[in-house]
DNA sequence: GTAGAAGCTAAAGTGAACTTGAAGTCAAGG
DNA sequence: CCTTGACTTCAAGTTCACTTTAGCTTCTAC
């Protein structure tokens, strides 16, 4: 070997494809931790390239950050993740992207329908009614479309 | 009729579901328009519902405020917009939608493989290298995920 | 042994889509 | 006339997922 594999946070972040300061970002959120060595500088195991995938295939997903620490929080302490808890943990997405799907093809199909029919009515169009953005309490950014963010919490992964 | 239709902010929150604050914030938005009789307050015609089902709908599309602008303010000045109008609109979602799911689709049965073969590698996995994520400049919320963001600005309705 | 690249922290900024709060105005009923 | 509820404006706050900036320190290469 090359001597010990533990890399500074600009060869995770050019590797990951993601800026070092979202690395940090994730450090502060506790997705991602990193040993300091004298000097004070992060060096982190080459592990966390597989922790970070998982992260940025959950948000492909439309997890938050939030959901994403719970989720990892389940992986086991101390051992390195098998292949088999990365699988168990990503096994939700298959069902949350299947409702996605569904819920996108209602609204094509809805659409269809309605926008032909000129209708384009609150009360009776399905389309408008779907997800009650209305009942989505509290500000904040929330320009994912409701019908993708449902049943925010259904046992994450 | 029960003497003119123009409906008070309040009534129109109430009919479309839509926050009155987010009525005004619309408005500030370019996206509706009031009238201001004596006393300053604004009133609505009944087609501003129908405005409302359109921005609405759009959202759920996943278009942003500003698109749904620039769509509205396509719309003829002076006549009400006729049902032909709407359609005309709205006609560019289905291609959209079709998009949306065609990506999502293609995240689902990438994870089926890449789950499975527990490789979740950043640089080999298709579903990791899909929304080059990294590549998004600029900070603020981008929980969207990537693959629904795509092309923006394609003559939006 | 020193230049310059890379890393550090902490705090503030960003953008979208709103909401909330304060302080005042308007409209309808009794 | 007075109260009550709906409305007004304007400014500031909120959430999420980051980035940017400023002012340092550490590491690497020559």
């Amino acid at each position: 070997m090359d001597g010990g594999d533990l890399l500074p946070i600009g060869e995770v972040a050019r590797r990951a494809g993601i800026a070092a300061s979202a690395l940090r970002y994730y450090e502060e959120a506790g997705l991602i931790a990193a040993v300091r060595p004298e000097g004070g500088q992060r060096r982190y195991p080459r592990s966390v390239l597989r922790r970070l995938a998982f992260v940025r295939a959950a948000q492909n997903v439309g997890l938050t950050l939030d959901e994403i620490r719970e989720a990892l929080a389940t992986l086991p302490e101390g051992r390195t993740p098998t292949k088999a808890d990365w699988a168990r943990l990503s096994r939700g997405w298959h069902t949350r992207l299947d409702e996605q799907i569904a819920a996108l093809e209602a609204l094509r199909d809805g659409l269809t329908t309605c926008i032909g029919c000129g209708c384009l009515s609150l009360r009776d169009c399905a389309l408008m009614n779907r997800g009650d953005r209305a009942a989505a309490r509290g500000p904040g950014a929330r320009y994912l479309p409701a019908a993708l963010r449902r049943a925010p919490r259904r046992g994450v992964a």
